[in-house]
DNA sequence: GTCCATGTTCTTTA
DNA sequence: CTAAAGAACATGGA
């Protein structure tokens, strides 16, 4: 479900109803969604303060108020909210924090196919040693020498977390359609104004999104249980057979990596 | 029953 | 050795 505009958006709408809130309980439905599993999370979250909630790739890091942190990877199904304790409890929710606050409110974590989870860090500062920069900040020579160490096709170089952190399938598809340059192209093989074209694509489609609070493909909702609107504006990702929004030539899809992947074969040809 | 899915990681193949 | 392809994880919707 969530891709940097999706998980940021889930990050805004949080902070506020958890920033500066008191954790008074703690409930851990199953133990094989934490990191590591041997962690007391009761013992650990009790009592603490969420001090801040912030976004890193596609991970939501809460800071507490004692400088231990841990975050919260949503998977492709998981959910976060904040919502009354006597609200019925959703089906494989995981997690449930009890915060101090009128009205007596939650925070739950769902997530029925289990491929995000729980990834306590404490005192450690290595939370995002094994991920690339943050799309939005990328700068173009940065870009070109992440690029130019591969040959693999521009697209798997795209959702490859450790070159840029944040893009999925979804984005991904789109800033390449932005750039113009076609998914199977080898990344090595990409001129240098392509590769300038591409930073700035990947940035416009993120802000695109960011403004459109995410898509709701299937069941992505924000932290206030809101859908996003970007998918009405996607311009080759679900959109196989349909006319592309510049030319009108049929999108196409491919597998590509195990992957669905769109493109307009006319506005990027190889 | 089949196929597909916004993600990541491990294994197998070339 | 490396890179790419494929499978696996687990669930639900079309």
């Amino acid at each position: 479900m969530p891709e940097l505009p999706e998980v940021q958006t889930v990050v805004d709408t949080l902070r506020p109803r958890v920033v500066g809130r008191r954790i008074t309980k703690v409930h851990l439905g199953r133990h094989d969604i934490l990191t590591p599993s041997d962690v007391d999370l009761e013992q650990v979250l009790t009592g603490r303060t969420i001090r801040d909630v912030s976004r890193r790739g596609k991970r939501i890091l809460f800071l507490l108020d004692n400088a231990e942190r841990f975050y919260i990877h949503l998977g492709m199904t998981g959910h976060l909210s904040v919502e009354s304790r006597s609200a019925a409890l959703a089906p494989h929710t995981h997690l449930q924090l009890h915060l101090e606050a009128r009205g007596a409110p939650e925070l739950r974590f769902v997530d029925p196919r289990r491929f995000g989870g729980i990834w306590w860090l404490g005192n450690s500062d290595d939370e995002d040693d094994d991920l690339g920069p943050e799309p939005l900040r990328l700068r173009p020579a940065q870009l070109r020498r992440l690029l130019s160490k591969t040959k693999r096709p521009i697209k798997s170089a795209l959702l490859d977390q450790t070159v840029v952190a944040g893009l999925g399938n979804i984005y991904a598809d789109e800033s390449l359609f932005a750039a113009g340059i076609h998914p199977l192209t080898p990344t090595n093989l990409l001129k240098q104004d392509q590769v300038s074209r591409l930073s700035r694509a990947i940035k416009t489609t993120l802000r695109r999104a960011l403004r459109h609070r995410g898509s709701t493909l299937r069941n992505y909702r924000d932290a206030n249980g809101d859908t996003g609107n970007f998918q009405k504006l996607h311009r080759v990702y679900g959109r196989e057979g349909e006319p592309c929004r510049k030319c009108r030539s049929p999108v196409q899809k491919i597998v590509l990596g195990g992957r669905s992947t769109h493109f307009c074969p006319s506005c990027q040809s190889r």
